[in-house]
RNA sequence: CGGGCUGUGGCUCAGCUUGGUAGAGCGCCUGGUUCGGGACCAGGAGGCCGUGGGUUCAAAUCCCACCAGCCCGACCA
């Protein structure tokens, strides 16, 4: 009893206890998003959608810097375009919303109904390869025209049977990059450029550190020759897929007519790419950061880098210590970090005791400032960083700390990737027998499963039957399978049949 | 779409078995004391009990149907 203010934590349950449920309670308690009424749809809140916002902002200027350029394209697809590409239709035909009808009308019992049927109905595009195709097949005549190297922000629509918020949602936000190519090795080389560049946004923007590879055959995208993924662990040591890269060779330019006259003067099929990044990477945030007082944002993605708390006490100190606030806040204001302003926010709300700071903690602000009288009179602040237990506290000449802010601010961005990397690598492991593998898949537990499991990397025969039982058995599957060409041969440890290469295995989200 | 569970103020839930037209905690509002670690006291607002039908003098409570949500499976960024 005596200790059960110690260890309480701001949000129930704790991560080890519910980790599902303290998910859905850090995104509800930083205010990140909320359910909806419409089924499987979620509002995002401004401080949800701030971040992902600042997500927008960053991979644009990353996609720019690399000769992309952004363009809108419609919301509706005609049935007969997105049917045109059969393994993409069957892949997606599940979880479609189609539009039949045009208007409403009123009906003999007053309520309204769809009518006026469209001749051709129209699927809410879940993807925009076919659409973008059609506008494409225009633009490309000859190899002139190459590379088109464009980017839409968009919303999309997947009706999926179980909604999580970020993680999936019937309609989630999303960038989509369309490119067409002359030569299938530079359509393969963006391909890469796009992984790359996606592995350094999450890195050095989301502190996220991630595998990446290969898609299995039964794992790519529905009409994509090669999919490249980046796969993360988060605390419950699943793993996430953080983006994809695909390489769709000519089978969408054939679907789509997209041709062009090559320099020998013959007609050919473009090579294009798709690859894409969600909402679904605010999620990947919370689960990767998070901790029991709720989330934990990286500097460089958090709207608000640093609250400022006036600490008044007496009536006669409140207006000495918010012009000091006010002081502090503006001068930080004009200090950069990485290159942009800090974001800096005064609270000055009439909220008693801790209730305001606690909320903040569960917002996931990287840097908290206390400045009171007692601040005033040494001239310094009190500060407190969120990658640290919430309780510590340090005080700082006022100087040194609007000197030092951004490097405080980097220092935390750099503490939060060190340890999601440290988490990471202590929970994968080389796995060479298929009882090694079961026993690291298994839970001691089955009834109420306990975190368990991690990454494995473990050697496969490349055959999709492995891949089904492994699912099957334990609900594990390849995530990614490395593209670095460490080719030692070996075997498979499920079959004893030749493996060119380890994979790695894990359950995911 | 199959199996299980649940729908009662903003949130979490009690009440239902043994019908008699609503309660708690948190949150919210007002006033005061507080404020350097989720404060306290006093007062107050807010619910046709998921929807429709049935049984009954009387339904949150019993019966039927529907709808929605959650969990488990199949699918997925």
């Amino acid at each position: 009893m005596s200790n059960s203010t110690a260890t309480k934590t701001a949000i129930t349950p704790r991560r080890d206890e519910d980790f599902p449920e303290w998910y859905q309670q850090v995104i509800r308690a930083a205010e990140l998003a909320e359910p909806s009424d419409v089924r499987g749809c979620m509002v995002i809140r401004p401080w949800g959608y701030g971040i992902w916002e600042n997500m927008q902002r960053q991979l644009d200027g990353m996609f720019r810097a690399t000769g992309h350029r952004n363009a809108y394209f419609p919301l509706f697809i005609p049935l007969s375009y997105f049917a045109k590409e059969a393994e993409h239709v069957e892949g997606f035909a599940k979880e479609c919303a189609v539009v039949t009808h045009t208007r409403l009308e009123v009906d003999e019992n007053g309520r309204m109904k769809p009518a006026s049927p469209l001749t051709e109905p129209l699927v809410v595009r879940p993807t925009s390869e076919t659409i973008i195709g059609a506008s494409y097949a225009k633009w490309v005549q000859s190899y002139r025209d190459l590379p088109i190297l464009i980017n839409q922000w968009a919303n999309v629509v997947r009706w999926e049977m179980r909604p999580r918020l970020f993680l999936r949602t019937t309609e989630f936000l999303w960038q989509e990059g369309h490119t067409v190519h002359e030569t299938e090795t530079e359509a393969r080389a963006e391909t890469r450029l796009i992984l790359d560049l996606y592995e350094r946004f999450v890195r050095d923007h989301l502190a996220v550190p991630v595998f990446t590879g290969a898609k299995s055959e039964s794992e790519k995208f529905p009409g994509a020759v090669e999919t490249l993924t980046l796969e993360a662990m988060v605390q419950d040591r699943k793993a996430i897929q953080a983006g994809t890269s695909h390489f769709l060779g000519q089978n969408f330019a054939r679907a789509s007519g997209i041709q062009f006259q090559n320099r020998e003067g013959k007609q050919e099929f473009g090579w294009t790419t798709s690859w894409g990044m969600t909402t679904r990477l605010v999620g990947t945030l919370v689960m990767m950061h998070g901790d029991d007082d709720g989330l934990v944002l990286p500097p460089r993605i958090a709207p608000t880098q640093i609250v400022i708390l006036p600490i008044a006490p007496k009536e006669q100190a409140r207006a000495a210590v918010l012009e000091a606030c006010d002081k502090v806040a503006e001068r930080l204001g004009k200090t950069r970090y990485v290159g942009v302003p800090i974001e800096v926010l005064v609270d000055r709300r009439d909220l008693g005791g801790g209730v305001k700071n606690w909320e903040w903690i569960k917002k996931g602000v990287p840097l908290r400032i206390e400045i009171g009288p007692r601040d005033l009179e040494k001239n310094s602040v009190e500060l407190s960083r969120r990658d640290q237990p919430v309780k510590s506290k340090d005080s700082m000449p006022m100087e040194e700390f609007v000197a030092r802010a951004p490097e405080i601010l980097t220092s935390i961005q750099d503490a939060l990737y060190a340890r999601a990397k440290k988490f990471r690598d202590a929970n994968t492991r080389v796995i060479n027998s298929k009882k090694d593998f079961y026993d690291f898949f298994t839970p001691k537990n089955p009834a109420k499963p306990e975190i368990h499991g991690g990454f494995a990397l473990a050697r496969w025969n490349g055959s999709r039957e492995i891949e089904d039982q492994i699912k099957n058995d334990l609900k594990v599957t390849i995530r990614a399978i490395p593209l670095d060409d460490s080719s030692e041969q070996g075997q498979c440890i499920f079959s004893g049949e030749a493996s060119a290469r380890r994979v790695i295995w894990a359950k995911s989200y």
